[in-house]
DNA sequence: CATGAAGGTTAACACCGTTAAGTGGCCTCG
DNA sequence: CGAGGCCACTTAACGGTGTTAACCTTCATG
């Protein structure tokens, strides 16, 4: 008997059946009507079936959003090699992140703003490697730059990389859930934060 | 008969007092945890009765929160006259709007982060006269006397208004969800944020 | 051929929001 | 005084949720 066949690797491709199907659920119906007893539905099995090959729900779903930030880290790098000047290089970069995140509303919902939001559990961030994780190693990384290079004032790279994340994170908040309010659209509002907050940041 | 004993005038008194048990209830064990069922059992009540009195769970937690915006409208006044100067008037009522944000997490959740965010759906924020949507407009005015006073540069009023507003909103929801990132205090990030995003706006 | 594990199922627990139908007491009117 | 009716509230139920314990098959191997 293999004493530790880790959990979950042990039919990979049902596992991966149900994440396909996972995420096409989820797109279908929304953060808000994804179940597990749907999604066992959907693929043809059993609701319990689900637990063999993922811990929980939330198991699932954060697998999900991985996948999603693996693109999102992508599309980060390919903005950042594509552009020299480092001030336009950050602006790009948060331009992106804005525009990805209303693009995708079910995965950033589920993923910041969830009651169990699974990126802001005590495990989760700091300690284990996530690509969110990453991805904000390397928005950070370009801020340290701009501030070495002297494009930026200097201050504490931490709290400017934190202003313009929270910043932009608040206009993807309100482009998701302020659905009546005649909201700027993300891009507007987006250049208009952006532009105005870095001018404040400069040197 | 009365042919119209409208809805939930019946008796003030019960009325009352599930608010009351709702709001202790909200407080006690947070928004996740917050059920009809819970609330019943607390007031002492079968579940049923609460629909005698309310229409359904979010009519109760509509009016919760419609509580909190009464006080929060009257904080936003009292800062606004005790600052004569405009653009430090604005500033001030950003960076309340921010520390009443995080003091009462669990009504700025369910209202502006929700599922079935309160004031986002279709009929609400716009339509109907609401304590949030006076706060909205409350600001934005300020907002147009700095621009008519010349302290900001000319510009639309409602875009700077949403700009300031939705970076403030992403301060409040990065204080609410991400529970484990190493966040700046909401002062500090409010502050940074506020300074060098007014910069950029100044004339 | 028996053993045992792999892979999946049924049934159940403990919840949830909400509604239809029913019950007991009190007030009013004939 | 008695009957009707309404008021305030409850019981029972519907259809859903995440999750777990216990139970079946099927199949390969000693």
């Amino acid at each position: 008997m293999q004493t530790v066949a880790r959990k979950s690797e042990k039919k990979p491709e049902l596992r991966e059946a149900i994440l396909q199907a996972a995420q096409e659920l989820f797109l279908e119906v929304g953060f808000e009507h994804f179940s597990m007893r749907r999604l066992a539905r959907k693929v043809g099995y059993s609701p319990t079936t689900l637990y063999i090959y993922f811990r929980d729900k939330q198991d699932i779903i954060y697998s999900l959003c991985e996948g999603l930030f693996e693109q999102y880290l992508a599309e980060l790098r390919q903005v950042a090699e594509g552009e020299t000047d480092s001030l336009a290089r950050l602006k790009k970069l948060f331009l992106l992140s804005i525009r990805f995140g209303c693009n995708h509303q079910d995965h950033y919902h589920v993923a910041f703003f969830s009651s169990a939001a699974i990126y802001g559990r005590p495990e989760e961030f700091l300690s284990r490697d996530s690509l969110a994780r990453r991805s904000y190693f390397f928005i950070r990384q370009v801020v340290v730059d701009c501030i070495a290079a002297g494009v930026l004032r200097p201050a504490d790279p931490e709290l400017v990389t934190q202003a313009l994340l929270t910043a932009s994170h608040g206009i993807i908040a309100a482009h998701i859930f302020w659905k009546d309010f005649p909201l700027a659209s993300p891009d507007v509002l987006g250049e208009t934060l952006l532009h105005n907050l870095l001018e404040g940041f400069q040197a």
